[in-house]
RNA sequence: GGCCUCGUGGCGAAAUAGGCAGACGCAGCGGACUUAAAAUCCGCUGGGGGUAAUUCCCCGUACGGGUUCGAGUCCCGUCGAGGCCA
């Protein structure tokens, strides 16, 4: 009995051949005499390939007849046995029924093996016009209803299935069963660079694996990699450590076995997913870590990652912390409350026009890109003339309602977008020369300002240029300029006490800045910054105790300068050890407040009333409002909306 | 194909819980300083119209509907872009 795993029993009646994997240890023994020799010689070619090649990219379907054929239970049936590498062993049984007329990969199989594809799904739309008498000339894969299957034809697809896994399960022959698979279906690599297994495999007599393994005792941990002078791949499926000497390769156990390393390694997600437990307790030799600093410091707050990088990286550690945590060893099932996916940083928008060899704009509305001999090749959509690309600048372009365009050629499109980084492409920028260039502090503000900590954002070096002007006024808000071998306080800055507007800016500036960054509004935080800047900037007296607290809101973004300022501004110790400023909201309170004055919906007016004013007072100055006053009169006010400290409404008729 | 996210000025963006759309920065224009340029400083800068002038009027957040006194924000649909997965 062949055992196998399918999710559309409901094709059971399509069935026309079977497939095993080239592993598949039934195969030897339903190999007749006669296909022997072809078989071997397919299980050794097959065993060169990897699983990858197997799949995904595998092109046209190979395989052989092993000479034995195996009996449908639904219909008796005699169908033949293949053996094929599109079979993977590590996938279900390692063993298929094949029913071409309804799978892609079967029916590719049959096509080239010449087998009978026989058709037992109809379209619903069609049912009735399916002729069954001659072969189907597409696969169709699609739900259907049951055609040329006995006693379940006219069933839909679903209730087929449903029915037939009763009815097996009742005769014995099958039963429901699901199965999951990891996303990741290997938790090994055949690259030198990952950590070696602490697992060695018994050798027989004659060197080939028993199938039995053992592990490394903990005194022998870790393993290390070994020395290596060729890093070339193997050629074949075996990873780079077989080639490895024999001396770290071999070892004979105490009890004389011959034994053999494991000679994958683990992925690199295996050593990075633990390591924020280990950065808690870096030095301790006795425990990975001190089950007092894990209760203090973990789980992590915040994880921010790439979306594809956090995919692997976020499977491995969750799954090696609710080990960790079933065992006891840490104190939280998750290892990480919060996760961000920080959006991509793409080059320099680039606008690109299309023109004929002869020199005439092409609308990029009318460019297609095609496929040929392995080339991608822009043309014309409908003359099919090749095109050629023009890079622009944005100077040579004028936008017209959607689209950015030629200058005095409305109709011709240009094409204007960010492209991700790439080598390819020669759209990199190196963080190494923005930092010689415009400062470390530069680069981090920047990068902040851009925009929205998960969205995606294209580079803009004038962008920089902008928050390095920004870090520029900053210096000069507090330092002389006019010294520059010796740099000293500006005379502005002084030990002055504030006037109430200075502590009304600063307070305020705290306040959001503060709120902001909870919120990991960094661009928005840089913004307010920037106003105080701009304001500050225009004050004849700037006093110390104005600017110290701004000093400290600005060094996460900008710790370098931020220092610097913070020494001149008196203090011989790190500003890394200032507690971070509150702001007093009893400094923030206004004599009088703007309310916005509404007349059904749209904003007429704004009235200053004094701070605390009810909705009447507001309402009778709104109504004493000139402007407010025209738009109510001939009409019959039927309702006020006051929202406190928003705005008031007149809903009139 | 499935799931998800996002469409706001010339550009990056802001708008707390449905309540003043465009803060802040870039680019552009005008001016001051300068022999000149750079740097810096000041002013203007969504579109259209009006006024001697203003705190004036109309339109405007991809498109079409809806809910609401009021919609960039909520609901339904369409189109477009991007991401992840197959």
């Amino acid at each position: 009995m062949l055992r196998i795993y399918t999710t559309r029993p409901d094709t059971l009646f399509g069935v026309t051949y079977m497939v095993l994997a080239p592993e598949h240890s039934f195969v030897e023994r339903l190999t007749t005499p006669e296909q022997k020799a072809a078989v071997e010689t397919y299980r050794k070619q097959a065993a060169l390939k990897s699983d990858l090649d197997r799949t995904d990219l595998a092109k046209g379907k190979t395989g052989v007849f092993t000479g034995s054929y195996a009996i449908n239970p639904v219909n008796g049936e005699q169908v033949p046995i293949w053996i094929a590498d599109y079979v993977l062993i590590s996938y279900g049984t390692g063993a298929i029924m094949a029913v071409p007329a309804h799978d892609e990969r079967d029916w590719e199989f049959a096509e080239t093996f010449n087998i009978p594809i026989k058709t037992v799904v109809a379209p619903t739309s069609g049912a009735d016009g399916v002729d069954l008498s001659v072969a189907p000339t597409t696969v169709f894969t699609e739900l259907g209803v049951a055609v040329n299957s006995g006693s379940y034809n006219g069933l839909p697809t679903n209730d087929f299935k449903a029915k037939i896994s009763d009815d097996l399960t009742a005769a014995g022959l099958g039963k429901k069963a699901v199965n999951y698979r990891l996303r990741d279906w290997l938790f090994s690599r055949q690259r030198y660079w990952g950590e070696p297994f602490p697992i060695w495999h018994e050798l027989d007599e004659a060197g080939n694996p028993t199938g039995l393994l053992r592990v490394d005792d903990e005194a022998e941990l870790p393993v290390r990699l070994p020395q290596m002078a060729e890093f070339k791949p193997t050629g074949t499926p075996d990873p780079m450590l077989s080639k490895a000497p024999t001396e770290w390769l071999y070892k004979t156990a105490a009890d004389g076995t011959k034994l053999k390393r494991e000679t994958n390694t683990m992925p690199q997600w295996a050593g990075s997913c633990w390591y924020y437990i280990r950065f808690v307790d870096p030095k301790n030799s006795n425990a990975f870590i001190d089950p007092l600093l894990e209760k203090q410091w973990l789980p992590i707050d915040l994880y921010v990652g790439g979306a594809e990088h956090a995919v692997l990286h976020l499977l491995y550690s969750r799954f090696w912390h609710k080990v960790l945590f079933d065992r006891g060893l840490v104190s939280s099932a998750e290892p990480f409350r919060r996760l961000i996916n920080q959006g991509l940083i793409l080059g320099e928008v680039e606008f690109t026009g299309f023109k004929t060899e002869a020199g005439e704009w092409v609308s990029a509305k009318d460019v297609e890109e095609v496929e040929i001999d392995n080339n991608t090749v822009r043309r014309h959509s409908k003359t099919k003339q090749p095109v050629v690309v023009v890079k622009l600048e944005a100077t040579q372009v004028v936008k017209k309602g959607e689209n950015f365009v030629v200058p005095g050629q409305a109709d011709i499109v240009v094409d204007a977008r960010a492209f991700k980084m790439s080598k390819s492409r020669g759209n990199v920028v190196n963080p190494d020369s923005v930092v010689q260039q415009y400062g470390a502090d530069s680069l981090r503000l920047y990068e902040m300002f851009m925009g929205p900590l998960e969205q995606v954002k294209p580079w803009s070096t004038t962008g920089v240029e902008g928050v390095f002007r920004f870090l520029c006024r900053v210096w000069r808000m507090i330092t002389d300029e006019d010294c520059a071998d010796q740099v000293r306080l500006h005379s502005a800055v002084q030990d002055a006490p504030m006037t109430a507007e200075q502590e009304w800016l600063i307070h305020k500036t705290i306040k959001n800045v503060t709120s902001d960054i909870e919120q990991l509004g960094f661009n928005r935080a840089i913004a307010r910054m920037m106003e105080f800047v701009n304001e500050a900037n225009s004050m004849s007296v700037r006093p110390k105790a104005m600017l110290e607290p701004f000093v400290l809101l600005l060094s996460p973004f900008a710790p370098h300068i931020a220092e610097e300022l913070w020494e001149l501004l008196g203090h011989s110790k790190s500003l890394a050890y200032e507690a971070w400023p509150q702001h007093d909201d009893s400094k923030l309170v206004e004599s009088e407040v703007e309310v916005p004055i509404q007349v059904n919906g749209k904003l007429r007016a704004t009235v200053k009333v004094p701070t605390g004013s009810e909705a009447p007072a507001i309402e009778a100055a709104a109504r004493a409002n000139e402007r407010v006053a025209e738009h109510l009169t001939g009409k019959t006010v039927v309702k006020v909306i006051y929202v406190p400290g928003r705005m008031l409404s007149f809903v009139v008729k």
